[in-house]
DNA sequence: ATAAACCTTGGTGTGAACTCCAATGCAAAT
DNA sequence: ATTTGCATTGGAGTTCACACCAAGGTTTAT
């Protein structure tokens, strides 16, 4: 598949495509007799991937982390796994962090008509330590 | 409290608060005499709520509309209140996004050994039409 | 065979969200 | 009373993650 096909199909732009393949985090894509891009399978998941990584807020430089150890060559499944299941603890954490500003956006909405408790609420939501 | 008091408290800098200050997203902040910041209580609860709204993905754009109306003094309770609302639907929407993400890595640790299911689960993953 | 429509690269430009700096004033310490 | 330190402002600089552009080669259409 070439880029602008590739690009429609993921809904990111050829200068995106290009630019992740540039810092490291599309593996290298094969090239026909012309020099154009040829994306396999392979690189279409990793396409997917960091498309959704990046929708989830990870940054290019963790990502560019991730993916050089996770295609070190002399690592064994077993590393590359761990790195998947250390990706997802960053990813639960982020959903964490959003949970609790939920919360507190609940807190907010339901005691929203009594002022007195509001202030209490806004209190408490920061400071633990006192 | 002082500029720098809050900032730590928060950590966020000093030039961050008086940024978020200056686009607006914060209150107007009492002065001293000497024309130094004083931040109230009020004052931090919003510093607490844009820093959480920030860690979550908000824009600082999203940022201004949201606190533009909701500081509108026009507006009744109610409108306010279904503006936080509003607020609590994009951040489970972010939630959603982010547990897709969290379902594919899942997918891919559990299956990790076998690499033909692999192929065939990364495959199912974005391929929906054909 | 010429034009239109792709692709390539290297490099520059852009917008968002800070971050830093210089000049100046006030405040606390010695 | 002078040094040290923290505050102020306006404005310039930085970083990230692309987006855009020009110059050139290739492929497709007429």
């Amino acid at each position: 598949m070439n880029i602008d096909t590739v690009a429609k199909k993921f809904d990111v732009t050829k200068d995106t495509l290009r630019y992740w393949e540039r810092v490291g985090i599309l593996p290298t894509v094969k090239r026909n007799q012309s020099g154009y891009r040829e994306y396999s399978k392979y690189d279409m998941n990793w396409i997917f991937y960091i498309k959704a990584l990046r929708h989830a807020g990870m940054t290019i430089e963790a990502l560019i982390e991730f993916v050089k150890l996770y295609r070190d060559d002399h690592l064994n499944t077993d590393v590359r796994k761990s790195l998947l299941i250390e990706q997802r603890q960053d990813l639960v954490d982020k959903v964490a962090a959003i949970n609790q500003t939920l919360n507190y956006l609940n807190y907010k909405i339901d005691h929203y008509e009594d002022h007195t408790l509001k202030y209490e609420q806004e209190k408490l939501s920061y400071e633990e330590e006192n």
